[in-house]
DNA sequence: CGCATCATGTTATGTTATAACACACAACGT
DNA sequence: ACGTTGTGTGTTATAACATAACATGATGCG
């Protein structure tokens, strides 16, 4: 861990980027309207900031971004737009990068599960499922919350090439 | 996250604990004179400090006992000593807490999954079985190296008591 | 001995995160 | 209109976590 830094590409395949940040925001818009929640300015901005970078970026990447649009230059502007994204679910936090990444899914609640390329740093979002260690959690009395599952590898593109 | 760090209990039921850090301090020996390693006196202290505690502990806390035993007082040394076993696998780190924890099966290699209690702090290690993740991640061509599997709750103490 | 390797000691700094308090502003009841 | 409450933002300061880089010592080997 620890490697400097700035932001992490995400997904392992290409997609229609406009068409998936326009309507990850319309979902959070709408979301938040129904919950009888704020998407203020900064919020709205530090989400769309890491939808339109597609990639896992530390608080304090995202906090420069903010800065060069004066939306906020100190730590806690943008400690607390993350935690609020995070607790609204449209975006997750990276354990193993410290960074943080918006939701590939953000409409139906989820445990979410990433692939972590060591080699690129790509961030991929799969969703979690439980299986045996919820079971075996569940037999030792252990009432679970909230999971983190973080696999750390290589992915596609960066694996050595075989000899064809 | 970030509480402050001291120390987290481990495990949710009794056992016999002198015997526990004994054996697991001769299996570390045995392993590192199988690998050709050395298991130095600041490796050594390290985790027997882990094992004893039998919580997770912050860097800084190890640091602090080391250094009250005049084994270092620098950060580097204890992260270094931390990275050493880490390595061995004979401590585990827990990325939500920022702490390392003795590992409870250091005979075999495993991938460690930890069951975090938010009221009192208490760690469990159990066996992780990645099943069907590691399956999704092989389908889409992800090489998996490393796993974390962190679930955060309530250990059977600090759930709420039903009225009888 | 000369050299390589591994471990430790130390300085300095980098990176991540939060506590605490001040202020702005909208919603509400009176 | 007025105060009150709740929520969000601005700011200062500091805490907590982690490593780069370089110096020193110890061990083994040709």
């Amino acid at each position: 861990m620890m490697r400097k830094m700035s932001s992490y590409p995400i997904g392992f395949t290409a997609h229609d980027h406009a068409q998936c940040v326009k309507s990850a925001l319309a979902a959070a818009q709408a979301v938040c309207a129904n919950r009888g929640v704020q998407l203020t300015p900064v919020r709205l901005r530090t989400l769309e900031i890491l939808l339109e970078e597609h990639a896992a970026m530390g608080a304090y990447d995202v906090l420069a971004r903010l800065n060069a649009e004066g939306l906020g230059s100190k730590p806690p502007v943008a400690y607390r737009a993350l935690g609020f994204l995070v607790d609204q679910g449209f975006v997750h936090r990276i354990e193993q990068l410290n960074a943080f990444i918006a939701c590939a899914h953000p409409e139906d609640a989820h445990s979410p599960a990433f692939m972590i390329c060591r080699s690129c740093g790509t961030v991929a979002e799969a969703k979690a499922q439980s299986g045996k260690f919820a079971q075996s959690a569940a037999q030792t009395g252990f009432q679970i919350e909230q999971t983190v599952i973080e696999a750390e590898g290589l992915c596609p593109s960066c694996q050595p090439q075989v000899q064809s």
